[in-house]
RNA sequence: GGAGCCGUAGUUCAGUUCGGUUAGAACGCUGGCCUGUCAAGCCAGAGGUCGCGGGUUCAAGUCCCGUCGGCUCCGCCA
């Protein structure tokens, strides 16, 4: 940006000075000078070209502009649905504009680095076969097969797992994938993965591929110097000390298992948990015994969110513990729980005692919660990148307590080598070759190495109980593909958006995307979804159903 | 599907607790004056479906019910 000047005395008359006066906000001109230096006493040291000026000679209006909603400068102040309605103007800002800009970069880094590893790009279909378990898909009617549909890709999988059996060895994409899902502050409908899969691979392949990946990128883009390798968790490890599977390693307030020390300590909330197979948990609130009523019932509510039925509490004091759950607790016991916990006069311990995932999840929101705020009064840690690898991660789950098992991952997984023979005698200890990446406390992708042989994958399907017909008419094409030699094969998949909204230190997946769409899926810009013409259903055999509540 | 916060000039907000005269401020906009300014200054003016619908009341921006939209979170989602 550079200072124009006018002066009635350098001529063009009456007619120039007053077009000049009707110039407004956001018009599109021309102008025709002399670049001079300014005055001295008028240098402007705040801006880049603050010591120059252009004396104008000509000035033509390209296109006049109506009063905007909000300026460039105004719009950070603005609500976000009017800068999405106006998104044009929004973009404007170098702010955004420079998260888009940043985008591109990595983006073309991620190809510069994958076509260095000799990897192909290559494109997979738009319009796929719908798949009912995982996401909900977003379906796309046929009008040439009246009453079938396609789905929009939730992402290129089982294509790229094709891809290996074809022999291309290392595929990559910067692949959209969509997913008919409600939304979060880092979740859009659409969103683009850097997409990968490479045959005859090991998880540490894979690893060190995307540390190569990650390391350039921020070498390029932030003049960051990555520590190699990432940190290695396995999944057990992480709920246990952090209460997450994605752990944010940028502060501590780790968790601490206190069941040994409390069992048989007659306080019947502890016992009872530990008798059906879960624990007591507990996590230390340095300084935290100050904490009024209210605060601590607020951390109570944020436990009950994941599942707690309570959050226990007790002071930390010299002779051991006090206020709370204290007067139930042995003082033997009080002073162990402390030594173990760590836990200093003044702090507050909360407990829970629940199943291990229960209150390690609980937990792991408290912790999150006490963290983020440390992290307001620690930059240096905010800012810093804390990669980790997370592996070792359950190949099922059980599905609500019916007793059925789930994919966890998807159903090409492999197992790890040494719960393979428990595969179908005892599904859930059964461990998979699958890895998340995490920064932060963000998962930035997740992968896996697949199945290739015919028998493991069937006796996966015997678990999830999906017989062999069920198998064929959903996943025919692909076991039909594993028959005629596929090689070993793994990949993985990564956010790109969550990566640029990590890089650009931003807290909305919206500010990374050019067009993103509102929290209900709607772009407000252009009125997106839209009802269509009766014609147009006509054409595809569709009627509506709208008083219906049901569904 | 559920919970919370928000919705008042073009924009950002105050006013809602406890219903009561003509709904205010700043920025922006329009006009005028001044001016080598760079967040210009001074004067004047225009600008409101208080998201929408219903109810209570003599009286509703304010209370009640419903609904729409935005944001955050749980469920859901890799």
């Amino acid at each position: 940006m550079t200072q124009a000047v006018l002066r009635p005395e350098d001529g063009g008359g009456p007619a120039r000075t007053e077009l000049a006066r009707s110039l407004g906000s956001e018009f599109v001109i021309a102008i025709e000078g002399t670049v001079a230096a300014r005055p001295p006493e008028m240098i402007n040291s705040k801006i880049g070209t603050g010591e120059v000026e252009v004396i104008v000679d000509g000035l033509r209006i390209l296109n006049d502009a109506r009063t905007p909603p909000f300026t460039p400068d105004e719009a950070a102040h603005c609500s976000e649905d009017l800068r999405l309605e106006y998104r044009y103007l929004d973009l404007r800002r170098p702010d955004l504009i420079s998260v888009l800009a940043l985008r591109h970069r990595v983006a073309a880094t991620t190809r510069r680095v994958l076509e260095g590893q000799s990897f192909l790009e290559i494109e997979t279909p738009m319009l796929v076969r719908p798949t009912p378990e995982g996401a909900r898909d977003y379906l796309v009617p046929s009008r040439v097969h009246p009453g079938s549909f396609y789905a929009l890709p939730q992402s290129p999988q089982l294509y790229k797992q094709i891809l290996m059996v074809s022999g291309v060895d290392r595929y990559y994409q910067l692949a959209r994938c969509l997913r008919d899902e409600d939304l979060r502050a880092d979740r859009q409908p659409e969103h683009t993965q850097i997409d990968l899969e490479m045959s005859f691979v090991g998880e540490e392949d894979i690893h060190r591929l995307i540390e190569g990946l990650m390391t350039e990128i921020w070498r390029t883009q932030l003049q960051v110097t990555l520590e190699l390798p990432f940190p290695r968790m396995t999944y057990r490890e992480a709920m246990a000390r952090f209460g997450s599977d994605k752990p944010d390693l940028r502060f501590g307030f780790e968790l601490v298992d206190l069941s040994e020390i409390v069992r048989g300590c007659g306080f019947a909330i502890f016992e009872q948990a530990i008798e059906a197979g879960g624990g007591v948990r507990g996590l230390v609130i340095p300084g935290g015994g100050s904490l009024s009523r209210k605060a601590q019932d607020e951390l109570e509510a944020l436990a009950q969110r994941y599942g707690a039925r309570g959050l226990a509490r007790a002071k930390v004091a010299d002779g051991g513990l006090e206020g709370g759950v204290a007067k139930f607790l042995p003082g033997g016991i009080q002073t162990a729980m402390r030594d173990r916990a760590g836990a200093r006069p003044g702090d507050l311990l909360v407990m829970v005692a629940d199943r291990f995932g229960v209150a390690c999840r609980a937990l792991g929101a408290v912790r999150s919660r006490l963290g983020q705020q440390w992290l307001d009064t620690n930059p240096e840690a905010a800012t810093s990148w804390r990669f980790l690898w997370v592996n070792e991660f359950p190949v099922f789950e059980e599905d609500g307590g019916s007793g059925r098992f789930v994919p966890a991952h998807h159903m090409f997984t492999m197992p790890m080598d040494e719960d393979l023979p428990h595969l179908e005698s005892d599904p859930a200890r059964v461990r998979g070759k699958l890895y998340d990446l995490v920064l932060n406390g963000f998962e930035l992708g997740s992968g896996s190495i697949r199945i290739h042989r015919r028998d493991i994958q069937e006796a996966v399907m015997r678990v999830i109980g999906m017989s062999a017909a069920e198998a064929e008419e959903r996943f025919g094409f692909l076991l039909k593909a594993f028959q005629y030699g596929a090689p070993p094969h793994g990949g993985i998949a990564l956010g790109l958006d969550r990566i640029i909204m990590l890089m650009a230190g931003r807290s909305s997946l919206r500010d990374t995307i050019a067009f993103p769409k509102t929290t209900s899926a709607a772009s407000l810009m252009d009125g997106c979804p839209a009802p269509v013409e009766a014609q147009e259903l006509a054409e595809l055999r569709i009627r509506l159903d709208l008083h219906n509540k049901g569904a």
